[in-house]
DNA sequence: CTAAATACCTGATGGC
DNA sequence: TGCCATCAGGTATTTA
């Protein structure tokens, strides 16, 4: 599933559930995760939820103990559920709640992830090497130029390099290059000062409007309301491989790069 | 240092 | 209907 946006309507989704609050008890049923789940994540429960956070795809729940670290992965979710309702399967950790609600996190695949850290989570090894937030001031097309210097690798592999930024995902990657004009094939050194620019405010306008209208649905993506988000008929490469440009009518192309999915226009993109 | 390959796992889909 | 191959939104880690 997720993709930033869908992580963000994630985190806003289950905030109004947990900033504040008391978790009854943290209930492990799987723990065999991309990392194994601690046994500390119990600790989760041991005061009052204070921050319902994000840096890059990690929600990140702190209280005065520490902080869980969850990842959804490529099949993860996270949902609000009442209690009379029978968790499913592939529902590896619950947060039973005061108020009868329990947060469900939802993973088939199991890439994602639920760790516990005390100390500063942002000096966490999986937080520590992250470049800036993609809607951040610090991500500009002057620290997108610089990035690119030197650099041999698709454009398309390096926006998607979270130390470069985090968040941009294969949907999205696909998406603001197409916005940019931009080949994903581009050796990143090539791209001009003017192209970093228009990729820099490409990728924040793709992942704003998408944030906005609750996250793109592709599979089995459930928002943390447990309905499914509306996204994905907005997509102008993704997943069209064949079908007409919406700008100049020119089947889309599908490639592949570093194993992904890859879509532009042969036309529009250069 | 960079870049490419590998690893983790289940489920949906399409061809035969 | 069943069986098999292929593909899937991520990213840390290993290898070159």
């Amino acid at each position: 599933m997720p993709e930033l946006p869908e992580v963000e309507t994630t985190r806003r989704g289950i905030e109004p559930f947990l900033h504040n609050k008391q978790i009854k008890s943290v209930q492990v049923h799987n723990s065999s995760l991309r990392w194994p789940v601690p046994n500390t994540i119990t600790r989760l429960a041991d005061a009052r939820v204070q921050h319902v956070s994000r840096r890059g795809k990690y929600i990140v729940l702190t209280n005065k103990l520490g902080s869980a670290i969850i990842h959804l992965g490529m099949s993860g979710s996270l949902r609000i559920d009442k209690q009379t309702i029978p968790k499913r399967k592939h529902d590896h950790v619950e947060l039973l709640l005061a108020n009868k609600h329990v947060v469900r996190f939802h993973d088939p695949r199991r890439f994602g992830c639920f760790l516990w850290h005390e100390g500063p989570v942002e000096e966490h090894p999986l937080l520590a090497k992250l470049g800036p937030e993609p809607l951040a001031n610090q991500f500009t097309g002057e620290y997108l130029f610089t990035a690119t210097r030197k650099r041999n690798v698709p454009i398309k592999t390096l926006i998607m390099n979270s130390q470069v930024v985090v968040g941009v995902g294969n949907i999205y990657a696909s998406e603001a290059l197409f916005m940019s004009g931009i080949r994903p094939g581009k050796a990143a050194k090539r791209l001009s000062r003017r192209e970093a620019d228009a990729l820099c405010k490409q990728i924040r306008d793709v992942l704003q409007k998408s944030i906005e209208k609750g996250g793109t649905t592709l599979r089995d993506f459930i928002n943390s309301d447990g309905e499914p988000g509306y996204f994905a008929q907005s997509l102008f490469v993704y997943g069209r491989e064949g079908e007409p440009c919406q700008t100049c009518k020119t089947p889309i192309k599908k490639t592949v790069m570093a194993q992904r999915s890859t879509f532009y226009c042969s036309a529009c993109q250069s």
